[in-house]
RNA sequence: GCGUCUGUAGCUCAGUUGGAUAGAGCAUCCGCCUUCUAAGCGGACGGUCACUGGUUCGAAUCCAGUCAGACGCACCA
């Protein structure tokens, strides 16, 4: 039980005696320390319906609440009750925090089973850093599910099918160097592309020799199917090797050919339901006309008022769509793998696409919680969207060879005494630490502009500043001279930087599950900062090897907590903490 | 045209869902290494929360309207 949830169920049981029913206590970090730690205002919430006086109420709650050991409340303003924990209660709830490897994390996923849909990205073609936000934010997203009891499978459902293994196969045919595509698979295949790409373009000719290579491929032509399979195969290596930088993993890659097979039963059984029916050629999800027109994602406002905009699932030349094999992953994961959640991490953009999707879904009988996460996009510097097609975005490689480089830079600058594998170790990790944390530390949907410095700041509000504060922490027991039992450790709490520490320490366990409430990886991004700002101040005001017993006993116990807790927060956002930096 | 998202300090962004005097980082300025790593710490400067109304004890947050930007709206993914 975090400190939180005793003082609620300790307010709860005061507003059962006060107004003889049970009420929902409503209790929050106080906006401001002058104020306390906790503030709730639920004797002004109350008061209102009650039509009586807030200040008074709020007294009448002091009176009958029972917090003596754990905390002082005191009422402020208009009827806040303020409460002001304890140091005691701090310090023994510290002490129990280094026995706990949840360190105060709850478990509300137990027993649900999560299918997270993310990264995603099309094969044969680099991953720029438009798919950062995606890869990233679902990465972070299932390790906190995970953490929180959640039976997570990661699945990367890769474009593996498009149209443009068209272009790709004439290409392949046509214009591959077998020397470059051995050397840089996906450099070489995305040659290959935009270059023929350019000349479907400009001669119809060419448009509809590729057009023909893809009907073969989707008929089963032999050649054709090979090379598509040498396409997965490089461009699968070469996109596990980003992963294997990024220390993402998955646990399934079931990409859009995987559901090939099952796309003409599917759109067979729409028909047959009269789920779907047949419009200008292609087959078509409408609307419920039972429903209001602006409730339903099948129906659009144009100029010319309300007009229907259907998902279709088959074209009128016979070919599946995106719409048809979301359709089929859904039933696959409903069916097969039992997920009582579905998270799809997608870009704002295809939030209609989605509302229809999961409306079809519905409709369809497969049930389930069914969750667009989406994000903002990254725009280029004209404040444009980023197009995956224009091809002169930053490449994701690029992105964080840069990043590397610029933490060696300041590595040898900073510390020289790292030297060797050592110092490449540790630029790799705070490098990529800091693309990550950029990432994660914004709320996701806020649309921003690319810039270098922002992406690879390293000093400030950044994982460096994170990985630092544990690096200080890290160099004090390198300095103990002898072994040191933390959860033996008697905690004291005298200055107000040990305070504070405490404080923030003891908050981990509430903030873990308001991420999965929104998704919001930031807001453990944020408490983190909080934390590491807490703890400089603290190593700053605090001597630890040099102060005396018991407060050294104290203190070390105090950074060792600090730290279990710095990694598994990073560890949760995917960034790994050096031992020195 | 309709819908979704966004608009907060010079810049980049938070703001735990309606709480108290709106917070960080960067930049600028002033201090702090003879003591556990200065990628740090302490302090200063910086605001009409796009605008106008409304709801109520109380609004950056909710509602309506206006302005600005991004994205989406039938056979691409």
């Amino acid at each position: 039980m975090t400190l939180l949830q005793d003082l609620e169920s300790r307010l709860a049981n005061a507003l059962r005696a006060v107004t003889g029913e049970s009420t929902a206590p409503n209790i929050v970090p106080a906006a401001d320390l002058r104020f306390g730690d906790y503030q709730s205002n639920s004797a002004m919430v109350l008061a209102k319906s009650r039509k009586t006086n807030p200040r008074a109420l709020a007294q009448e709650i002091l009176e009958r609440i029972e917090i003596e050991g754990l905390a002082t409340a005191k009422i402020d303003g208009p009827g806040f009750i303020n409460f002001t924990v304890l140091p005691e209660a701090y310090a023994a709830y510290a002490e129990k925090l280094i026995k706990d490897p949840r360190l105060g994390a709850p478990e509300p996923g137990k027993g649900k089973r999560v299918v997270v849909d993310f990264s995603a990205p099309n094969v044969a073609k680099p991953m720029h850093v438009g798919h950062i936000r995606s890869t990233i934010l679902g990465d972070s997203l299932c390790r906190i599910a995970r953490f929180l009891g959640y039976d997570v499978i990661a699945d990367n459902h890769i474009g593996d099918w498009g149209t443009q293994f068209g272009m790709i196969l004439h290409g392949w045919k046509t214009l591959l160097n077998h020397e470059a595509l051995h050397a840089d698979p996906i450099a070489e295949l995305v040659r290959v592309y935009r270059e023929v790409n350019a000349a479907a373009k400009a001669d119809p000719a060419i448009h509809e020799i590729c057009k023909n290579e893809l009907v073969k491929l989707q008929a089963g032509d032999e050649q054709n199917l090979k090379i598509w399979q040498q396409c997965i195969d490089v461009s699968k290596s070469g996109l596990q090797k980003i992963y294997d930088r990024l220390d993402v993993k998955f646990d399934h890659w079931l990409g859009e050919s995987f559901y090939n097979d099952m796309l003409p039963g599917l759109v067979d059984e729409f028909l047959e339901n009269g789920l779907a029916r047949e419009s200008d050629g292609a087959v078509c999800i409408f609307s419920d006309e039972s429903k209001g027109p602006d409730q339903d994602p099948f129906r659009v406002h144009k100029e010319d008022g309300w007009t229907d905009n259907p998902a279709i699932i088959r074209k009128a030349d016979g070919g599946f769509l995106y719409a048809t094999t979301d359709l089929a992953t859904i039933k696959y994961r409903i069916d097969e793998w039992n997920a009582d959640q579905v998270w799809y991490v997608v870009g704002v953009p295809q939030q209609l696409h989605f509302r229809q999707i999961f409306a079809a879904a519905e409709r369809w009988g497969k049930t389930g919680d069914f969750r667009h996460i989406a994000f903002g996009s990254i725009l280029g510097e004209d404040r444009k969207l980023m197009k995956t097609r224009s091809g002169d975005n930053v490449g994701l490689t690029d992105v964080l060879k840069e990043a590397v480089e610029r933490a060696a830079k300041v590595i040898a600058a900073k510390n020289p005494d790292l030297q060797g594998d050592e110092a490449v170790e540790v630029a790799e990790i705070v490098g990529i630490g800091a693309v990550k944390f950029a990432e994660l530390s914004q709320n996701r949907l806020t649309d921003y502009v690319f810039a270098w410095d922002r992406m690879l700041a390293l000093q400030g509000d950044t994982a460096p500043y994170l990985q630092y504060s544990n690096v200080r922490i890290r160099s004090i027991f390198r300095k103990l001279d002898a072994d040191f039992q933390a959860d033996l450790a008697k905690i004291i709490l005298g200055k107000p930087e040990e305070i504070h520490l405490a404080r923030l320490l003891a908050r981990f366990g509430e903030v873990l599950p308001l991420v999965l409430e929104d998704f919001r990886p930031n807001l453990l991004a944020n408490y983190l900062l909080e934390l590491a700002r807490a703890f400089h101040s603290f190593f700053e005001a605090c001597p630890v090897l040099k102060s005396e017993e018991p407060t050294r006993s104290s203190r070390l116990a105090l950074c060792e907590l600090t730290s279990h807790v710095l990694e598994k927060g990073l560890g949760l956002l995917g960034i790994r903490c050096p031992e020195r930096m």
